[in-house]
DNA sequence: CAGCATCCTGCGTGATACTG
DNA sequence: CAGTATCACGCAGGATGCTG
């Protein structure tokens, strides 16, 4: 069994998912989309709350995570065509499926990474 | 809320998890642990299988993973200490909760991302 | 405001050779 | 058998400046 074993799916989905999380904020930027639309500028700010102060994030990094995701098929882009620009990315109906794994991985990292109090970070959000 | 916020934990279990499991083979790895304990050449040999073929993993790479895998507290290393050598390594307690994570993520990745034929890659294993 | 263009750097990964 | 040592490379990721 198994004969399908090209190289995307590659007979491993794990593999697959790995590149399509590669990346810093993907995951990051998909849990905040969850609670609805968000503009380019949001997104920014929100990844820049909670993460370990590393300065801010280089638009061009943003800017292809964001094109990776919809590539990905797990956010649309919508673009209102105005003056100044308004964009917004919201999750698709995969990238909405995929929430509940990304939950599943914060409820394991918060009982086994956190290490200082896992009880406030669960109550964090 | 949410007082606790090193740069490890960052508030972001997320971020942890992706540091942990950075790297092509950690989470198959593990995968390849939940069904007992592996030698090292076993785990080289498990890992080629499924791979796209991309020629051999560098022993160098292997080492370097199972030594984090090691240290992030998922996997445990049995050396028998004898010659000639034979190692082998197993899941941890902690290793063995993660593996549920890992199941949701190929779960969701067969439904999801496997255009080919996702009822073969589910019986697969 | 929402990006794109360019340069630069560190690290993850692969290949090869060697060792206890 | 189970690694370590060394070299080399590509790419993710940061910094800065510019644009429609």
């Amino acid at each position: 069994m198994a004969k399908a074993k090209s190289a995307l799916t590659c007979g491993c989905p794990v593999a697959a998912f790995q590149k399509m999380i590669s990346g810093k904020y993907k995951l990051r930027i998909v849990w905040d989309l969850k609670d609805g639309p968000r503009r380019y500028g949001e997104i920014r700010t929100g990844l820049l709350r909670g993460s370990d102060g590393s300065s801010e994030i280089a638009p061009r990094v943003l800017s292809r995570e964001l094109k990776a995701l919809t590539e990905s098929g797990l956010i649309d882009r919508r673009d209102y065509g105005l003056v100044p620009p308004k964009v917004e990315y919201r999750l698709t109906r995969k990238g909405k499926s995929f929430v509940p794994v990304i939950a599943a991985i914060r409820d394991w990292g918060a009982r086994h990474l956190a290490q200082a109090n896992p009880v406030e970070m669960i109550a964090a959000e």
